[in-house]
DNA sequence: CAGTAGCGCAACCTTTGGTTGCGTGAATGA
DNA sequence: TCATTCACGCAACCAAAGGTTGCGCTACTG
């Protein structure tokens, strides 16, 4: 059983400075590459590559206007990140109780044995 | 607000490759480098680099064995990466409930989708 | 003791996140 | 109208990370 998950739709949400990207866009109600890199320790044009990974997986949207390129969140894409985000933690979770209940039990036969 | 996250802990977590490795890791109750690159797409050598990353951040532990080196999963700190994993997603939730309204009909949408 | 299995080290390649530098087109103000 | 300025795209370049091959060492095994 894998954990059945776009990597590509993952790898872009891994990334740090484009979760804090996706946060801006969030609190602020959208932007551009110039107004997030005033908000980050990156230059506008780190921005703008991250914008293309986040455009191309399909998290945000632009819309020229005038000599801008504002950006905005596309919520039911991000939805989606964040359900598989919490569907490989609960994979995970589940896995690990599992352990828990098989080296319990394992325990509980051992001190049986003992009796 | 930051997201207030390990990013060393979630970087970690956050390639694929590593997380299939934690997979087995935890499916076969432990393992070696050779064992894991057995059922990897990768070599031994790429399998080893990624489980030192993964010791680095103390995801798993090594008990030297011979002429082998044992990898063991600590529950306890993946325990501590999922629950991080979560919150990432609980602070998107809290600031935009409506995105997790959606996440959740998606969620059951599927589920749904597989019954 | 000869052979093999598991591993570490080192050199090298490619991708990716980041930078600087430069050119272009859309507002803006005299 | 025209010079300026602001937002942007493109290109070259750099460093770190994931991946590979090649080599040598050491601990088991026949």
């Amino acid at each position: 059983m894998s954990t059945t998950i776009d990597d590509d739709l993952w790898s872009a949400v891994g990334d740090p400075t484009r979760r804090r990207m996706l946060d801006l866009l969030l609190a602020d109600g959208g932007g551009t590459a110039t107004t997030l890199s005033e908000q980050l320790p990156v230059t506008r044009q780190a921005v703008a590559k991250h914008l293309g990974v986040l455009d191309r997986v399909g998290l945000v949207h632009v819309t020229p206007a005038g000599r801008e390129r504002r950006y905005e969140v596309d919520e039911t894409q991000l939805a989606r990140a964040v359900a598989q985000l919490s569907a490989v933690g609960a994979t995970w979770d589940a896995r690990l109780q599992r352990i828990k209940r098989i080296a319990e039990r394992i325990q509980r036969e051992k001190e049986a044995d003992r009796s």
